[in-house]
DNA sequence: TAGTGTGAATATCTTCACAGCT
DNA sequence: AGCTGTGAAGATATTCACACTA
């Protein structure tokens, strides 16, 4: 594995700069230069530059990086060419939002099931993806080969469904849950705590 | 300003700390230690203990820290010891979610009013509190003396919208827009970019 | 003895600055 | 001339390891 030295912000940037490449797409640019890229992400240009050189040389001196070449590469280290299934566990009140939220889909990921001990209740929430009891959940992740989760359950039941799913074959798992999941090293968990992005902002407020 | 040498991720931590000692409080436990709250927080004894002792020394040799104390001083560095007003700009999907979530409040932050260009669909959503037109922000913001905002609105016209709530007085931003913010620098933004973290993950994944 | 507090060592990440293409 | 690619320097953050103390 030859990434294991790759900074892991450094993804999350590359995430970014995709965006902005597309968005440069449909401007019908054709090349950008690092310090342009930088600005609309948001980083330095060396930054950038030293982000994208972990995977290759793309660019051409005194011109810049080739637009689409470089969106497409990113793709493909994201492991974005071939679209993930995903599936939502507990349909709840941000569960069933999430799943009404189109910026998933716009990023192309498709949900293609969600678990809930109540499924009638997130289908009268106006929720248009497939809803499964949480006791199905096993079989289904199996059939499908589904191997990323979105996690939104309350804290106490979270570690349990964590358990279930990693145990189900899901290697990644975004947690909504305000809990520190355990999970075995080859599971991949992604925490996004509401509350606590939060109060990291008003300790820098006062 | 003395906090300017301590670690970002540390004000983050700092929160999960709290949020286990809140636990231990409820368990009636007097005093932990740091590797066993270390544990409960997913971290490793030594990082706990040097993330306490940038704000004071606060346990005993051979004892461990009191747990109440130990989370007062938290709330205090926090700056959650009196709470903060919070507003939400965007009341669509992802807003009026957040608005019915707990999580917030759970974590004693108060939502004070939410802003929308069409206020009659957020309180069709079943949302509690007061939906108000976008125009009235600026005026009722001033009026509360509200600094932190969640901002919930498309792209596009989230920048604009960031401007007007900085000129306003807000100097903390929980942005969930999928957009790099320029604001000036005394303004801090915390980017929670839902698409961005399950992207993370399926690099990870494949 | 059990467990904190912390300097020093290590690891990780960012920025600089410039050689080298086009 | 303009802009990338990158080694080296610098900045940050984490972990170790042990002196110290209740």
């Amino acid at each position: 594995m030859e990434r294991i030295d790759i900074p892991k912000k450094a993804i999350y940037r590359l995430s970014i700069y995709h965006r902005c490449l597309k968005r440069l797409v449909e401007l019908g640019e054709e090349t950008v230069s690092s310090s342009a890229l930088a600005k609309a992400a948001g980083v330095k240009p060396a930054q950038l530059r030293k982000d994208l050189a972990y995977f290759g040389q793309f660019g051409t001196r005194g011109l810049g990086y080739p637009v689409e070449a470089l969106a497409a590469m990113i793709r493909d280290v994201l492991g974005r060419e071939r679209l993930q299934p995903v599936v939502l566990v507990g349909a709840g009140n941000l569960g069933s939002a999430l799943l009404r939220y189109q910026g998933f889909q716009k990023e192309g990921f498709e949900v293609v099931a969600a678990f809930d001990a109540d499924p009638e209740a997130a289908v009268s929430r106006g929720v248009q993806v497939p809803v499964f009891s949480e006791k199905e959940m096993e079989e289904r992740l199996q059939a499908d080969g589904v191997r990323l989760a979105i996690l939104c359950v309350p804290g106490p039941i979270a570690q349990s469904l964590a358990n279930r799913l990693v145990a189900a074959g899901v290697t990644g798992i975004l947690n909504f849950s305000p809990v520190v999941l355990e999970v075995p090293e080859e599971v991949v968990v992604n925490n996004v705590d509401l509350a606590l992005e939060l109060e990291h902002l008003s300790f820098f407020v006062r």
